[in-house]
DNA sequence: CGATCAATTGAAATCGTTCAACTGACGTGG
DNA sequence: CCACGTCAGTTGAACGATTTCAATTGATCG
């Protein structure tokens, strides 16, 4: 992805900025234009008629994102202050014919992005709302390139932003984090920050059964 | 998409056989083919170390799927017996760096296939049981490239693949199914076969009526 | 035509949602 | 710099949908 990166930088590029909130683009609209999250955090989502929203991933700095030719499946929206690079997508297709590389790179991250999906529907599907919790805090944590301190880190969404993420309500997602904090699991701070203890660092998709029982013995 | 498939025919190709139960694929791999199927129904699925699986998608023939160069981030298993295309990746590939169309048609197709996945998540968290089956057999119903009769469709696959794929325990799904047939929804014909009645037909969520022609890359 | 296993049905339990009320974190203005 | 107001977030209680476990049916295949 790094690498991929650097290869971009013979397309047309320029910063652009953007503050919390802003749609950066919308479903259905064409596409002229990739990006690179520099700083702040952005989401992808699909917004339902009946303003039910399902968002898809969270993009850090270093993430691309946006490299659809033909119409935008999802809509792409500012979770903070941003910071951008914008590529032109007609430069990237161009570079594409010339370089070898940067067709990988758009079909690799294409790829990666379809295999985090994939994963997220089976979580969405076979964890209980505690233990998606759990495996969004411990991602996020080896997403986040800016941390404070051990295990410490900045959590930049909303409740409802993660409770969309995770398919579960506000209420719920309150709920689990007030019986994670009971366990020692994790420690919040103020709103947007939180530490993750041992216990939950442990953490793997694979060995959560035992997890699950646990806490419900106890 | 149509279009996609015919200047694939530059590429190194050949046909493959494989019967119920196959796996094309298994997830970690690494890829050295992709494929069209031109006979049968292949499922695209994740595989959780329990025994938990969660099925990402059903193709049928004319998709293509299959395409990743790095690692298999899915796996694919022949759901009835198949005859496939089978492409060398290593040629569209070098296909692809000669002609522009070879790598739009890659990339059209895996964000395709991506924002079928994103609705896919949106459904399965916001739809209740019943309207997740009848939004299946509807979709079902306009990709099936073999209509027996008017509205009627074949089944290929099992109430347990269905119900892992919209992530609804099989009971759930068979008690989905006999409330639709006692509201004269759909008529099953033994466990391979349904007929949609117009009120099933007029069933409708607005942002995926679109999507009717879908071309798979994983 | 019978055996077998997928599919269905029933009943009870579980988990998450919903609605409503409350709390407190955070930003604003004095 | 502190007090205040606001709204995101939390808590409570009842409800409801889906799951789970167990038993039965019946479609399909040899």
């Amino acid at each position: 992805m790094t690498q991929f990166t650097s290869v971009l930088e013979g397309a047309t590029h320029w910063p652009v900025s953007f503050r919390k909130g802003y749609v950066i683009y919308d479903e259905d609209e064409t596409p002229k234009a990739m990006y690179r999250v520099d700083r702040g955090c952005v989401r992808l989502q699909v917004n339902g008629s009946d303003g039910d929203r399902q968002i898809i991933a969270f993009l850090f700095p270093g993430d691309v994102f946006g490299f659809s030719l033909d119409r935008r499946t999802t809509s792409a929206e500012a979770v903070t202050d941003l910071e951008l690079t914008r590529y032109s997508l007609q430069s990237v297709l161009d570079l594409s014919t010339r370089s070898r590389e940067v067709t990988v790179g758009l079909l690799n991250s294409a790829n990666a992005l379809y295999g985090d999906l994939a994963r997220h529907v089976d979580q969405i599907t076979h964890l209980s709302a505690m233990e998606r919790v759990l495996w969004f805090l411990n991602w996020l944590m080896r997403h986040q390139h800016t941390p404070k301190a051990a295990n410490t880190v900045a959590l930049p969404m909303s409740r409802r932003d993660i409770g969309d993420y995770l398919g579960l309500a506000p209420e719920t997602l309150s709920r689990a984090l007030k019986q994670l904090r009971a366990k020692g699991y994790v420690t919040l701070h103020g709103r947007r920050g939180f530490t993750l203890k041992p216990p939950a660092l442990a953490f793997h998709v694979s060995d959560f059964s035992e997890f699950s029982t646990v806490v419900s013995a106890a």
